[in-house]
DNA sequence: CCTTAATTATAGCAACGGCTAATTTCTAGG
DNA sequence: CCTAGAAATTAGCCGTTGCTATAATTAAGG
């Protein structure tokens, strides 16, 4: 509250210093946390459709290589998001089902949002491939009421 | 053209897998280009308001240390965005002064959109400074008309 | 002019997220 | 039962983004 101060006054000053750095740091967090959460997002989605979730299902559907998805998968129980038996696929854990869910539930309210505003159904799922890891909770409320208030409930209910 | 065929009939069946590579890849992308965008986004700013840019104004609002900063700057460089002179502060390029004011109408708009929606100005920050880099042109568009629907082109007009 | 403090540069480390190439292991068809 | 092909593993490479510690340079005051 020191810069703010003369803010009225000068309609160019910079924002806050200490402001700033929070809102980078809070993305760089963001940012370190997004493959994680795509990875269990996917792997929850191959598992309920499919039954389980191969490497090679994961790799494809990412667009990476296969020994990519074989380190990550590492981290991931090496975090215990995930249990790995070799030569079969990739479970989650109770953690790991639980930051899917969460992830899942948020990519969706973020995709029908956008849909909401009027953006279509291709923009939307491509942009909200990134935006989702950067909405806090107040705002991923904020989206929720507008679909509501656009959608009326309707559809899955988000 | 091959997945789709059957999604009309299985509600929960997953999107199609052309399309979600296609979103995975273009959200890596974004994310390679963000940081980049920051710092000449950054630096503008500083120029603009104090007459310079030096490594420790940048290493103090993005919260990393000076080392940091001065091996991006060496990239930016080598990208042709900015110009450095030893032991003096950073300009940019044409280049770099392009990049750094779309990225700063992108930043503002999305900002000013999420305030639009009601979310607190802390927040908006916050979730602007990770959003940003994911909002396509279409996506950008409808976050500008919403702005201007709500405010009636009131402030800065963005 | 000289010295000191601030700034920048450089060296070297680590984690992460990609990749290719080669090897190992499992599974299914014959 | 054997074997071919698919899948997973392992090894090793690179570029990025962060760090600390240290050296070099500049700018300013006395
Ligand atoms: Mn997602
Ligand atoms: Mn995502
Ligand atoms: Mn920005
Ligand atoms: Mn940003």
């Amino acid at each position: 509250m020191k810069e703010n101060a003369d803010v009225s006054n000068n309609p160019t000053a910079l924002v806050d210093a200490d402001a700033q750095v929070e809102s980078f740091r809070q993305t760089r967090n963001n940012r370190r946390a997004e493959l994680v959460e795509d990875y269990v997002e996917l792997i929850a989605d191959l598992i309920d459709h499919g039954g389980e979730a191969r490497q090679v299902d994961i790799a494809q559907r990412l667009g990476v290589a296969q020994p990519t998805v074989a380190k990550m998968l590492k981290r991931l129980a090496a975090d215990g998001l995930i249990q790995q038996r070799r030569y079969r696929g990739v479970f989650l854990t109770d953690e790991g089902k639980s930051l899917a869910e969460k992830s899942r539930e948020r990519h969706q309210i973020v995709e029908a949002f956008l849909c909401a505003l009027g953006i279509s159904l291709e923009t939307a799922r491509i942009d909200s491939e990134g935006i989702e890891h950067h909405v806090s909770g107040e705002t991923l409320e904020a989206f929720r009421a507008f679909v509501i208030e656009r959608n009326g409930l309707a559809d899955t209910d988000v």
